[in-house]
Formats: C-alpha cells, sequence, structure tokens
DNA sequence: GATGAATGAGGTTTCATTCAT
DNA sequence: GATGAATGAAACCTCATTCAT
C-alpha cells in the first residue's frame, strides 16, 4: 500500500465515524483536519472535496458493519445460526454507539438526494448490496436443506430490512429500545414462519 | 391572529419543507428569505435563531401530515376504516414528494442530536404523539366492540411505526416502492390477525 | 443614491487603482478590504464576486480617463484645439502614475481573455468607445470646416490609438520617454498632413 | 547539455506558452507540473522558484520571436528585403495564435513592475535588444548603400517598434485587424519615405 | 535528480447574526 | 415590525513551497 493510499486510508478512518453523527453538511474541513491531524492541503490532495470524502467514508462505514456482521455469523455453522446471528448483531448494536452511531444508511439516505448524487448512488448500491447478500444466505439455506424451498426470499430479506432500519431509527431516536426490540422479535418470527423449516 | 404571529406562521410555512428536504445545517438562511421573500431582519425580528425556526418548521411538518392522516381517517365511520385509512395514506405517501418529501420525523430523527436539543425534544415528543395517537385509536375501536379486547395496543402501533418509517425509508431512498409496499401490507397482516375482530 | 449604491461606488472607487496595477489575478480579497476598510462580507453583498469588482473596476478607470480627457478639451473652442488637448492629455499621463498607472485598456488588454468574458467585453466596449469618440470628433470638426472633408476618419483614429496605446506600453514598461514622446509626434503629424485644412 | 540542463530546457519550453497567455499571477503550479508532467518538485530541483521559471520563460518566448523573425529575414538577401521580412512576420503572427498568443513583450510588461523585478529587468533588456538589433539592420543597411545616409535609425526603429505592439495589442484584444494591418501599413510607408532610397 | 506527500498560509466565498434606519 | 447593509467567523479550497525517500 502505497504511502498516499495509506493517508487515504486513515482519513477514511478517522472521519467516517463523525460523518456517519454530524451528516455530510454537519461536518467541516475543520473536523476533518482535527480528526486526523492532518492539514487541509493533505485532505485535498487525497481527495478531489469533501463530499468525496463522505462516499468514501460512508462505504467505510458500511464495510465495517457488514464486515462485523460477518463476523458475528461466521461463528455460525448452519444458515439459520447465520441468520440469528445477524438478529443478535442488530439487537447488541443500539448499545454500541461508541463504534457506529446508527446504522450508515438510515443515517445517510436522507441526505443522499439529487444534490449529492454520488453519495445517492452509494447508497442505493450498498442496500442493494444488502438485500442480495441477505438473499443469497436464503438460496445456500434452502440449498442445503436447511429452510424452506417456497420460502420466498426477496420478500423475507426486504422484510428484515425494513423492520431492522425502522426499530434501529426509532428506538435510536427517542431512546427506547422498545421499537427495535420488537422490530428484531418480529424479524425472529418471520424467519420462524416463513423460512425455518 | 396578531401582525408578528402572522409572520411567524407564514415563515414557518414556507419554510417548512425546505428544512424537511435539506435538514438544519444544509438549510441556510438566503434559502429561508428566498422562500419567503422576506429580509434576514424579519426572521430574526421573529425568531431567536436559526434553530428556534428549524424546530418551529419541524412542528409544521408534523402537524401537516397527522392534520392530513386525520382528514383520511374522518371519511371513515368505523374504527377498523380509520386504521385502513392510516394504512392508504402511507401507500400514497410515496408518490406526494412535492409535499413532505418523506416522513419529517425519519428526515430529522437523524439530525436531532445532543447538539439540537430542542429539535430532539420535538422529534422525540412526535414519536410519542403518534404512538399515543395510534393507541387511543385502539383503546376506543376495543370500547365500540370492533378490535379484539386482548390485542395489545403498545405493540401493535410500534409494529406499524416501525414498518412504516423503516419501509419509507428504503423506498425514498432507493426508489424501489416495494419496501413500503411489502411494510404496509405487512401491516395490514398485523392489523388482521391481532387486531380485528 | 441609496446606501448600496453608495458602497457600491465608493469600493468601485477605492479598489479601481488596485485593478489597474496589478490586475485581476494579482489582486486578492485582502487588497479589497485593505483599500476600503470593509469586511468581506460587505464586499460580496455589493457584489457577486471578485470579477465582478474588477469587471466595475475597470469601467470606472476608463471613465476616469474619458472624463479626463474631457475636462482638457472642453477648454478648447475649436476641433482642432481638441485633438491638441488629447495629444497633450497622454503626453502628461506618462507623469501622472498615482493616478492611472498607465492606460486601463493596455494593462487589462492581457488579462481579457476567454476566462474573463465579462472583462473581455467590457474592453472590446472601451475600445470601440473610444475609436467612435473620435470619429465624432472628426465628423463635428468637418462639419464645422475645420477639417479636411476627404479625411479619412476611421483610419486616423485608430492610428492615433495605435500610436497612443503602442507609445505608452513602452514607456512605461521601460522607463523611457522616447516612445510615447515619438509616438505623439507621430500623432502631431498625421493630423497636420491628413485631418486639418 | 547535463541532465539538468535538458530538465531546465523541457520545462521552459512547455510551460512558456502558458505563462504567455495566462500571466505569472495567472499560472500555478500546477499548470506547470500539468504542461511538462513533472513533479512539483522537479520544478524546485530546477528553479528557484516560480518566478525565476516565468524569467526564463519570457526570455524563451523572446527568442522564440526573435528565432522566427531572423529565419524571415534570412531568406532576404537586401536589407530592405529584411525590413519587408519583419513586417510580414508580424501582419501573420495575428493569426499564429497557438504558437505565440500575441507579443511576448505587450502581454508580459504590465505584470512586470517593481514587485517582479528580475523581470521588469528582463523585459527592458528585450525591448533594447529588440530596438538595436534593428538599429543595427539600419546601419547595415546605410553601409551597404540600400539606406538613405542620414535616416534616423533610433527614431525609425522605435516607431515601428510603437506601432506594431500597439496594433498587436489592439487587434488581439479585440479580434479587429484593422488595427494592427493600419498600424503595419503605416510602418511601410515609414521605411518608404524615411529609410529605403 | 526526481518524486510524492505534506504543509500552512492564504485564496474566494458563504455563513449566521446584528443593528441603525 | 421589517429592511438593508454590514460584520466577522468560518466555510471550502488552492497556493507556492519543502523535504524525506
Amino acid at each position: 500500500m502505497s504511502k498516499a493510499e495509506q493517508t487515504r486510508a486513515f482519513i477514511i478512518a478517522r472521519t467516517a465515524p463523525i460523518f456517519n453523527r454530524k451528516g455530510i453538511a454537519g461536518t467541516s474541513l475543520n473536523d476533518l483536519t482535527a480528526a486526523t491531524g492532518l492539514s487541509k492541503g493533505a485532505i485535498y490532495g487525497n481527495f478531489e472535496n469533501k463530499d468525496e470524502v463522505a462516499v468514501a467514508a460512508f462505504e467505510y462505514n458500511i464495510q465495517q458493519v457488514l464486515a462485523e456482521i460477518r463476523i458475528w455469523q461466521s461463528r455460525e455453522a448452519t444458515f439459520r445460526g447465520k441468520f440469528e446471528a445477524l438478529i443478535r448483531f442488530y439487537r447488541q448494536m443500539l448499545h454500541q454507539d461508541h463504534l457506529f452511531y446508527g446504522c450508515p444508511i438510515a443515517n445517510t439516505i436522507t441526505e443522499a438526494d439529487d444534490t449529492h448524487s454520488l453519495l445517492n448512488a452509494a447508497v442505493k448500491k450498498s442496500v442493494i448490496f444488502w438485500q442480495q447478500s441477505g438473499e443469497r444466505l436464503v438460496q445456500k439455506g434452502k440449498d442445503a436443506g436447511e429452510f424452506r424451498i417456497d420460502a420466498n426470499a426477496e420478500h423475507i430479506v426486504s422484510m428484515l430490512f425494513v423492520l431492522i432500519e425502522g426499530g434501529l431509527l426509532l428506538s435510536k431516536g427517542t431512546g427506547n429500545g422498545d421499537y427495535l426490540e420488537n422490530a428484531l422479535k418480529s424479524c425472529e418470527n418471520l424467519l420462524a414462519t416463513q423460512l425455518y423449516l
């Protein structure tokens, strides 16, 4: 990894949590220099402009979440176990404020409008990726004989997504964990009745 | 209504959609003067600062949504009809971009953190109000003998909330209406199995 | 004159000599605030951007030169006297460094390229104006029976223009007044042989 | 030519047209690296600072013009022919935008003030050189018996200079070739009446 | 000798806010 | 009560320059 790539990665890693918490408009160049200890010139030497940092930071945040999910899932031998791990991950996410400050998708999706088209594209890509990863997992479970062969993967995964994002949003926003907890219970029920054999 | 109150109301009505779309940090005083045709002095004569306008705008946005819901529900004679109207309202909301640009709660909740405590309080209050309105409606339906007496109002309403917010968020963010549609179908199923007699 | 117009005029008057001496690229916003005693916000409250100040400053500089010429000419009763006054004006201009720092047209024409299209247009307009003013003066002199009826106004004026600008440029640039002096003598000769009766 | 000298020459050749078109203040180090394909370090390894590149570039530009003039003149057997070639060269220069973007002297003279003393000196030297070259050519023509023995070399050459620079400036600046054309015709007339036998 | 990465000062512009009129 | 003009801080970004590698 070249020096520039190192610095780029360093800037992204340090600033990603700030963008996740404060948003693009709420994050200033000074926030970025303060978080990295680098000069403004160094930021601009490695990125076109603030928006490009924001997009990279969003993608980093998503990768962090996905990587963490993968870790939780990797400990499970069965595909059912992997879905249970997914639920457990999001259940504890509510209390992991220092790490993620809420789901990057939920945090970013509002700001990712037409005026930030690159970010918009990145968010859409992430949503699609999450969705497809879930569907692939369903398929593998079917292939492994763990899941109902007639399960509607797209519907199940999209419902999990909706429940998790909605639950996180309301619970983070109000401080009332019940929304997420109810949503996750609903997820478990959905999986039990529509996916698991 | 005094002149001052009129101007205040005028400013709020004109700027509320802008705050809903662009957020607090993304909305500038110039946006406000452009939207109102008033001077900066006029804004500051009627509000302490930008944040106070933002809070008032959020509350206005919420009231607009709630008022609209009430209109849809008022046409219904039964409490079951009122819940069905609620679902219908959110189903068409996806296509009402010019009016609401998404649910004000979902749009605001991310930005309403510790650094905007007044907004934070307003958002929390709105969530609680939505929740309680729903629960009251459930109770009235029970009293009227329309709903199952053993229905868990809090759980049902919080699930509706989660599904609607999650569905709106993902559908607005991706342009894929399926998320909201699936979520609303799930709401209908929930109501059918847990609320209606 | 409104306050804004006053401030605008004040900014232009104070910054025009700076733009004339240092050029657009060489003049900074700090130069402008230092020269005016105003804040940057005040500059931007009265002008779109630096380029707009620069264009206004150029037009002011040109008007200053033209006004001065008009004063010199107004003391003359005959049109021949007016042309002689024109020559005298440019002869002393070489030593009036504190006022004009060279002809605004010569100073600006190089920088007024495609990347500064507004300035470019302003410069072209000024050249045309200077040319046409000269030609009008020739015509009036003809009408008054002072000048040769067959004098080629366009040619004569364009030659005066070339000689004056070329002479000023080389004399200002080298500190050697001979170039301008020779050029002005040539102007006088031109007028004597081709214009005056 | 050492490696360093080669690089130096390469930098100058590539950046000279940029300086001629945009001026010192308008040309950035990034322009220089873009034009050369070299790094900033390479520029600073071969030049003290940007101003030194600018001075070298100006001198290169002047040499290019003088060399081209010499080529045009070398085809002529007589000294009269050499002056006629000079005129022809400047006549076609107006249309050679890609090569010279106007006379380097006219383009640089405005910016070459006290704050750029080295450039100032270089410009003055160039003016003197052009002047003296012209005067030498007159003398040679006199010695060869081609020119009037009583011709005032200094006056004639300085008038040619003024006419050419003034004509180029106005024609380049306005896009109206008449200024230069009139000036060159005047040059031809001057030569015919005061220099040629 | 050349590079790539970094600096820090300074560039232009926009911000929220104030206040005399 | 509203305006228009001004402020000064801070926004984003670019600059010429340096220096370890």
